[in-house]
This record gives C-alpha cells, sequence and structure tokens, in this order.
DNA sequence: GTAATTATGTTGGATATCCAACACAAGAAT
DNA sequence: ATTCTTGTGTTGGATATCCAACATAATTAC
C-alpha cells in the first residue's frame, strides 16, 4: 500500500552496473574484475557504484539472487503447495543454475555462492510452509524450511559430484516420499 | 586545447535515447513514434529528453547525421585528398546509407534525410578541399564543397531510381574524370 | 626491500536528471 | 459539438549522479 517509488535512475543505473557485471563476468573470473572495470564499461562514476553496493562482494551477491529468484520463478512457487511435483521443478532449477555459474569461471567463491543460494530457497521454502499450514508465521516452520534448503542444496552438490549420469529428477525422485511425510 | 569534457551523464544519456530510437525506428515507421515511448523504453524522464534535443526531428537529424557520418568514416577521408579513390568510396558510402534507410520505412521524410545527407557531404568536401588546397578557409571552395555534395547526392538517388543493375562503382565511374577536372 | 603504480572506499560541492504540475494541441469516442 | 484521451513542450524544486581530492591498502616493478 504504502509502496514509495523508486526513482527511476536507481533502477537504471543499478540495472547498469548488474548488466555489466554479468557480462564482464563471461570474459574473464570474478576475481579479475574490478570496481573501475565495471563502472568504466557502465559508463557511470565509481562514487556512483559505492551509493548501490557496499562493494564488488554486495554487487556479486544481489546479482546471483537476482538471477537464481528468475529461475526459480518464485512468484509461481510462492502459490503453490510443496509437493513432489514443484519439490523437483526447485532442485531441477537449482541444479540447472549451478551448471550456469560453473561454466563462469567463479573459483574460490563456491561458499558464497552457496550461502546465496541456501538464503534463497530458504526464503521460498518458508513462504510456501506458510501458505500450506495457513499461518502468518511459525519459528518451527522456519527451523523446517532451513533444514529443506541445505538438504535440497546438498543434493544438488552430491548430485554434481556423483551422479550427472542420472537427470536430476531421477536422482531426487526416490527421495521425495520420505522428505514430504516429514513435513506433512 | 580548450575543450571541456562533456559530463558522463549527458554522453550516456544521449547514447540511451539515440540507441533507443534507432531500435525503435526498426520496429515501426518514425511517424508513429513518440518521445514517450522512446523515453519510456530509454528509461530516462520526458523532460530530459528535451534538455538535450529541441524535438523529436531533432533527434532524427542528429542520429542519422552520426550514422551516415560512421558510414562515412570521415575521419579517414578528411585527411585525404579529392580524388577518383576517395570520390568512388564516398558515392558508395551514400548509396549504402541510403540502401540502409529504405529498410526502415521513413516514409514522408525523405526531404529530411536528403538535407541531413547533403549538409554532412557538404562538410566533409570542404574539409577536404581546404586540405588539398593548403588553405584555412576560401568562399569559392565552400561553394565547391556545396555543389559537389548535390552532385553525389543527385548521383545516388539517379542510381537507385534507374541503375541498380550497375554498380556503384560502375555508375559513377565515367563521369569522375569530369568532376575532378573542374576541382584540381 | 622499497618505490611506483593501481584499486578501494569516502567526502562536499557541482550538475544532470527526475517529478509534478501546468498550458496547449490533435484525434477519438460518444 | 463535447468530452476524453494522448502527446507536446516548459518550469521550479528535489534527488541521483558526477568530480576532484584524499587516505589507505594491495600489487607490481626494479
Amino acid at each position: 500500500m504504502d509502496q514509495v517509488k523508486t526513482d527511476p535512475r536507481i533502477i537504471r543505473t543499478r540495472k547498469l552496473i548488474m548488466d555489466t557485471f554479468i557480462d564482464l563476468s563471461g570474459k574473464k573470473e570474478f576475481k579479475d574484475i574490478t570496481v573501475k572495470d565495471i563502472t568504466t564499461e557502465a559508463m557511470i562514476n565509481r562514487a556512483t557504484f559505492y551509493y548501490h553496493f557496499e562493494d564488488i562482494y554486495d554487487l556479486l551477491d544481489k546479482v546471483l539472487s537476482e538471477v537464481l529468484l528468475v529461475n526459480l520463478k518464485s512468484e509461481v512457487y510462492e502459490k503453490e503447495e510443496i509437493n513432489e511435483q514443484s519439490l523437483t521443478s526447485i532442485f531441477k532449477a537449482i541444479t540447472n543454475f549451478q551448471m550456469s555459474l560453473s561454466n563462469r569461471c567463479h573459483r574460490g567463491y563456491e561458499d558464497t555462492i552457496a550461502r546465496i543460494i541456501r538464503d534463497q530457497l530458504e526464503v521460498l521454502l518458508y513462504k510456501m510452509l506458510l501458505k500450506q499450514h495457513q499461518v502468518k508465521e511459525d519459528e518451527s516452520l522456519k527451523v523446517a524450511a532451513v533444514m529443506l534448503s541445505w538438504g535440497i542444496y546438498g543434493a544438488s552438490v552430491e548430485w554434481r559430484r556423483n551422479s550427472q549420469d542420472a537427470t536430476p529428477e531421477e536422482y531426487i525422485k526416490s527421495a521425495i516420499p520420505y522428505i514430504l511425510k516429514g513435513i506433512e
């Protein structure tokens, strides 16, 4: 209701910075990208960068969150329940997202990326759980969301490490019933 | 020497507007493009548009001039003399430019476009003539540039109308000696 | 090692851009 | 004819962005 419109310059500038960063990260590794590189390419002042982001890690964080959010199409899932189908879709989205990242050579930032993924997952799963149980907030559901997010993320790691001969769906299928029993 | 740097925001904003305009003019006819269309798409305020351009015709003027300038690679030609080779290249550039325009359906603006082309040509040719005759300025050379620009432009119109079975080079080749005799 | 260069953040004052509002014109809808 | 809508240009005050300068850390060069 009381949402104050954000200044269009802010939207435009953030988009410029983020797009430029994504663009650059396709050309060189994250560790070789400087703030100056980004601002020069994006045609904005360096001071303006710091007006929007704490530092380059903050930018990485926000860019990845946004990309992941698109992958998760969360506006769709938020309205759904947690069941075999939605869980499988989410798992697919996560593995998909990680595969797209591994092409971009963000070596040394696996921890950061992992945290971002789990954070986003957790928020999404918590919303779905709340909806499913018809409550406004609930601490135990929050913890459940934490555990589910770690579980899904961990499964995606293990899948990448061991089982890429199976599809993500196949890999996770047999485990899902046990998970679902816990939260129903 | 005393060139004052233009504010980066100006460069960025003008580029945004011009690129958006070029983009839109590939999707609909010029007469259907409004200032609001452009500013919305470019994510800038309408008032900002008027800070940079008098109106949409002024924008058309500047966009076409710039595109044409690139076609003419004038920074190259400015240093050359007017001879068979450079005249042919320029003629090719003009016909090329007009062909690319005709795909974009600017029906009803042929006069505007013609004026822009001749203006740019005239400036370029005048510079080349000055260089060739080793003077700083000269009224009769200016008039010569006017006539040459009209001549080249007219030839390009006639070529488009009648002789597209000949290449631009072939079309203009036999006439060039007569032109060159006049200015040498 | 140490000098020289390059990147990071921060600040105060200058400038481009935004917003809301206005008057006006042109076309479409009823 | 008359609303109604949509686009054009313009203005004054608010805000994001720029610039120049600075201190500091990190890298590179010698």
